[in-house]
DNA sequence: TATTCTTTCTATAAATCTATAGAATTCTCG
DNA sequence: CGAGAATTCTATAGATTTATAGAAAGAATA
């Protein structure tokens, strides 16, 4: 009840997020045993229990600490002064970063979270809603900016930034070699480009 | 070994695929378990091995069944003489479909076959590259007839078609009501100018 | 009807997994 | 040092799971 923790306590049980990103990352939720994640932490799977409360709790605070900042830093950019072209390239460089900095979190919270119970889902399902949110106000704007036509599906296109960078974080995450200053910009450019006004249209269909 | 089987047999195999498919796309392979399996189907848990060896066998199958037939129509539209617009609209459409009609197998492989044995993943590991090879077989002829910029990176430009579409694919399968063809006129545009050959680069990074 | 082949069922062995309880150890600080 | 708090360990109950074996039921055929 009474808040307070040792400095141990919260490093350790920082630790154990980070073990659990890392398990339920490879192995998925179901394929990883308690016992796996206390392995990983270099303790015995019974003392696991000291940190949470349960499995599925362990889940919850892993997919938590994924999405977190990274919708932190969505809003920090979609309130800033730039013209719409740099919130974009902001935006994918910020998403992809945070794949490639703490990549097993947010995967986890991308493939996991669906097995959480409904409670515990509506926290982050907030989250990503104000991250789509803010993504679709950075669409408006290049609307009203002139840089964008005016029939573009703002939902359309914020749901697509996600998917690309999402699809994109993916291989990153499993080829760390991969170029990444190289990947943001053709997504940039491939999103830039694809949503700009054109002059003619190619595809007429009736 | 004697290759032969009954109707009744490979109609009720066919069943067991489709059953396995749709618990795993719900529950992930190792949260889903023989008896949900075999309740699906109508069985019980042990009779589910008179059509699988193991639970590992049966998703090999589903992931097969989820890919095989949505690559071979790729490497038709890949041969057709068509121009590359309509060859680009065709595996959009094709890969969309596919997520709507067999949309649990699809996922099913997308999602979970790499919890197969590294020789079961083979095979898959075979289609999918075919599957993207002739993509980007695509996009070069694009660049020959000059709809696309020479710089373009075709295995950039190819995996990331297929990023928009498995990403547009899940979000398709959890609501069966979205208008299946508006998503494939956006996806097909932003695809089509995102990698257009363009007047004037917007940004320069040094 | 009797025979044989196919399909499903029941029962169970063996392994694994989550979560808890209480003992043992380590740490903190007077 | 010594008391109390924090952390980790061991051991285990109880539930679940995969896979197998052999009996039972159903279908086909002569």
């Amino acid at each position: 009840m009474s808040g307070t923790h040792t400095d141990k306590y919260q490093q350790q049980h920082h630790h154990a997020v980070c073990a659990a990103a890392s398990v339920f990352a490879e192995k998925g939720f179901h394929g990883a045993s308690t016992k796996d994640i206390a392995e990983r932490m270099g303790i015995k799977q019974g003392s696991l229990y000291y940190y949470f409360k349960s499995k599925e709790e362990a889940l919850g605070e892993v997919c938590l600490f994924g999405i977190e900042d990274y919708v932190q830093r969505m809003d920090h950019i979609a309130k800033s002064d730039q013209p719409f072209e740099a919130k974009l390239l902001a935006t994918i460089t910020s998403h992809l970063s945070s794949y490639r900095e703490k990549n097993e979190a947010l995967k986890v919270h991308n493939d996991e979270r669906l097995y959480l119970p409904k409670e515990k889902r509506t926290k982050l399902k907030q989250l990503g809603s104000r991250y789509r949110e803010s993504l679709e106000g950075i669409f408006e704007e290049g609307i009203d900016s002139g840089a964008l036509r005016n029939s573009l599906d703002c939902h359309f296109a914020a749901q697509s930034v996600i998917g690309v960078c999402n699809s994109w974080g993916d291989i990153i995450v499993r080829d760390p070699n991969l170029d990444l200053f190289d990947i943001i910009q053709k997504c940039t450019d491939l999103l830039l480009n694809g949503f700009r006004e054109r002059r003619k249209s190619a595809r007429s269909t009736t």
